[in-house]
DNA sequence: CCGTTTGTTCGGTATTGACTGAACAAACTA
DNA sequence: TAGTTTGTTCAGTCAATACCGAACAAACGG
């Protein structure tokens, strides 16, 4: 690989785990994506951390995290005692899912306090239930986003 | 207001300081949007710093970072030195539009990228355009859900 | 002008949480 | 069984950053 490409390489690993911290992931699973976007490969927890300049510690729960989030999955070859890892199909309708539930988890919460509340005050009731909406649209539309995407992805 | 009522109130602003976190909005700026919410009230930064029982530098800083988003604004009134913060009648909409935003910008980083690496590796070409994609996915759907806070409320 | 009230700025502090690395565990080979 | 490779766990460290509060600024009344 020319000097270059290398270095294309690196920033794009490096962009990947910051942008994935949006979603609530660390920027170890991030950069573990983005090498593995990158390069296409299946690659095992040793390799990542050499390749990644980092600790094997950091590249576990890297590991695990992804795995949680259904963006990677194991793959072990028999006779071989090394686990390997790859990206799974649909890497990223997982995390809107995800992230659609959250917001719905959200949105109850802040029904739940609109129950306790006393209904007399309409105003309020209208401001709670407007702010709880605001997180159920959000939670449609990251569903939505994921279904789109597995759609798309079919073709 | 009676004592349970107090602790409704207390526990909601705790709630939404925390949630708004996952818009990168600090706590403060939480606490200070779910008071505003729950009273319904104008209210200026010293009366804010002593409910919240905080320092005038927290909300003022949070009380800029609202503003930066869109979700307060000031009021003044003739022949009163104060400067009072209300909620915007969009507050939400706002919010999602700027989300929208970053994936958008986070899409068009990858296809940067894409462009610069060597066009050859067909698979490579393929998993980063399909990333590009999923944020593409976000954006639009977050600029739906805006669209669609907008509308409802205006009926 | 001085005092008072209101609000901002900014250096210091405290807290959170991601990362490290060493110790441990597990799985295989010779 | 001892040795090697691979991976996990966890206590400790470090860095990022939200918050505090003191000093400052601005705006007004007396």
């Amino acid at each position: 690989m020319p000097p270059q490409a290398i270095e294309q390489r690196s920033e794009f690993i490096e962009m990947v785990g910051l942008m994935v911290q949006t979603f609530g992931l660390r920027r170890i699973s991030g950069r573990i994506l983005g090498l593995l976007m990158f390069d296409g490969t299946v690659l095992s927890a040793h390799d990542m951390a050499e390749m990644l300049e980092t600790s094997k510690g950091s590249v576990s729960t890297g590991l695990q995290e992804l795995q949680a989030k259904s963006v990677i999955h194991k793959i072990s070859h028999s006779g071989d005692r090394t686990t390997f890892y790859e990206l799974l199909d649909h890497p990223y309708a997982e995390l809107l899912t995800q992230s659609g539930a959250r917001a719905r988890k959200s949105a109850s919460a802040i029904l739940e306090t609109l129950d306790v509340v006393e209904a007399e005050d309409r105003e309020r009731n209208y401001r709670l239930a407007q702010f709880a909406q605001f997180y159920v649209r959000i939670a449609d539309a990251m569903e939505d986003a994921g279904k789109r995407i597995l759609a798309t992805r079919c073709l």
